[in-house]
DNA sequence: TAAGTCTGTGACAGATTTACGCCAAAAGTG
DNA sequence: CACTTTTGGCGTAAATCTGTCACAGACTTA
C-alpha cells in the first residue's frame, strides 16, 4: 500500500485531496498541522507529502526540512501566492516540486504521478547492480524483462520473472513461500500462501520443456523452495 | 580531488548546489555567466559541467559546444520548462544530460553520479552522437527528423519520431511508460501515463503497412514497450 | 501401514492491462 | 484569424494474467 500524506490545515482542501488520492489507488494520510504531519510522516513513511506552507505549529518550509533530514522522500509544497520557483527551490530544503493555490485536484495528482515517475526506476538500471544473471542453460534479463533458455527466448509473465529473479539471485537459499510473498508481491500482501505454489507450477511447466541438467527450482518439503545448483 | 563546475546566474542555485555538492564529497568550482564558465572549465579541468542554459555573456549550449570542441567531460545541461527534445538531445551540442527545472538538488545530484558511472564504464560508445539508426529495413535519422522503411520515407510526427528513436537506441530493453514519459516528454510532464499507449498504436499504425520480419514493437504485458530484433 | 500434513495440478472467475476508435484541446501555418 | 496537424484523453472491448479452490498424490511420522 502506497501512502500519501497531505498537510494542510484547511479541512475543505484535504477532504477533496483525500478522495482524489484514493480514486487514483493510493491510501491518504491527512494531518491539519505541521507536527501532526512530522509525527504522520515517520508513522506511516509514505510514498509522497503535500505540503501547504501555511499551517499552525510549523510552517511547511520546516516540516520539509526535517523530513529531508532523515529521508529522500518527494515533497510537494502548495504556496499560496505565485512565488517564484526559483526562490522556492533555491531554498536550501529539498522540495522537489510546488504547486500555486488556487489548484484543481486534478492538477496536484498529475504532479503527484510526476514526481513518483521521476522517482522511479530509470536510475535502477543504472544502479551498478547487475542486471542479467546465468546459471547453465538459463538465463534471466531484469533491464529487458525477458528468460531466456539456450539462447531461445521463453515468454514469462511479470510475477513469474520476477520469482525465477529472486530465486537465482540466492542459488542454495531456502524460500519459504512468506519470503518469497514478502519480496515479490510486496510486504502488505494479503492472500493465500498456496498462490506461490501455483507460480511455482506455472514456471515449471514453461522451463522443463527444455533440459537443465544444470540447475533445478526443488520443493524443500515443508519449507519453501530453492534454485538449486547440480555440481556434476 | 574531483572538481564539479557550476554555471548558474541565480546565486539561490548555486550556493545549494555547492553545498550538496560538497556533502557529496567534491570539490564545487563556481561560475555566474557563460564566459566565466568556460574559463574555470579549462583552469579546473572539472570532472562533470552543470550548465544552466539561460546565462548571461554566454549561453550554456554555447559553453557546451565550446567544451566539447577540447573535452570529452560530462555536459549536463538545465533547462527551463518546455524546452525541445531535440535541441537537448541529438544535435551536435554533445550534452549527456539534461535536467528541466524545477528540480530538487538530490534529483541533480543522482544524475551527476549517473554520468559519472556511465563514464566510468566507458560505457560512452552507446549514446557518442549518433545521428541515425538502421535496423533491418527501418532507418531513423534524428538530424533529419525522418524514418525510412525500405528507404521509402514514411512521415512521422515529431513525438512518433522520438519514441522510435528513444526505442531503437536500446533494442531489447525494456521501457516502462514512465520510462517514455521521462526521456521523450521530460521531467515537468504532467500528463496520464496511458498517452504512451496511444503513440505506439499510431507508430504501429503507420510502421505496419510494411512489413517487417527482422524487428518490432513489442508490448511487455504489465511493464512497457521494447524494440526487439528477431534473430532468424 | 495408517493417519496427518503438505504439495502439485487443472479449472475457472475475476482482476488487470492493453488496443482501438473517437473526440477535443493544443500547437503550428499561412 | 481560419485551417491543418499534432497531441492528449477517455470509454469500451479484447487480451492476458492472477488468485483461489478442490482434489489427488506425495511425504512424514508414529
Amino acid at each position: 500500500m502506497q501512502y500519501i500524506l497531505v498537510a494542510d490545515d484547511n479541512p475543505d482542501i484535504t477532504d477533496v485531496l483525500e478522495n482524489y488520492v484514493k480514486k487514483e489507488g493510493y491510501e491518504p494520510i491527512i494531518a491539519g498541522d505541521g507536527e501532526e504531519a512530522l509525527n504522520k510522516f515517520f508513522e506511516y513513511k509514505p510514498s509522497v507529502v503535500l505540503l501547504d506552507v501555511m499551517m499552525p505549529k510549523m510552517d511547511g518550509y520546516e516540516v520539509c526540512r526535517r523530513i529531508r533530514e532523515k529521508s529522500d522522500v518527494p515533497v510537494i509544497l502548495v504556496t499560496a501566492r505565485g512565488e517564484d520557483f526559483e526562490r522556492i527551490m533555491g531554498l536550501d530544503i529539498g522540495a522537489d516540486d510546488y504547486i500555486v493555490k488556487p489548484f484543481s485536484p486534478s492538477e496536484v495528482m498529475a504532479r503527484v504521478r510526476a514526481v513518483l515517475r521521476r522517482m522511479s526506476k530509470n536510475d535502477r538500471a543504472d544502479e551498478g547492480g547487475r542486471t542479467r544473471i546465468t546459471i547453465g542453460n538459463l538465463t534471466v534479463d531484469i533491464k529487458e524483462y525477458a528468460l531466456y533458455m539456450n539462447n531461445e527466448q521463453v515468454s514469462m509473465t511479470k510475477k513469474e520473472l520476477e520469482t525465477v529473479w529472486t530465486l537465482m539471485n540466492n542459488p542454495e537459499k531456502l524460500f519459504t513461500r512468506d519470503n518469497l510473498l514478502n519480496s515479490i508481491w510486496g510486504y502488505d500482501y494479503y492472500g493465500e500462501t498456496r498462490t506461490v505454489d501455483t507460480h511455482i507450477k506455472r514456471i515449471r511447466g514453461k522451463l522443463d520443456a527444455y533440459d537443465h541438467p544444470d540447475w533445478d527450482i526443488k520443493t524443500v518439503w515443508g519449507a519453501g523452495y530453492k534454485f538449486v545448483i547440480n555440481k556434476s
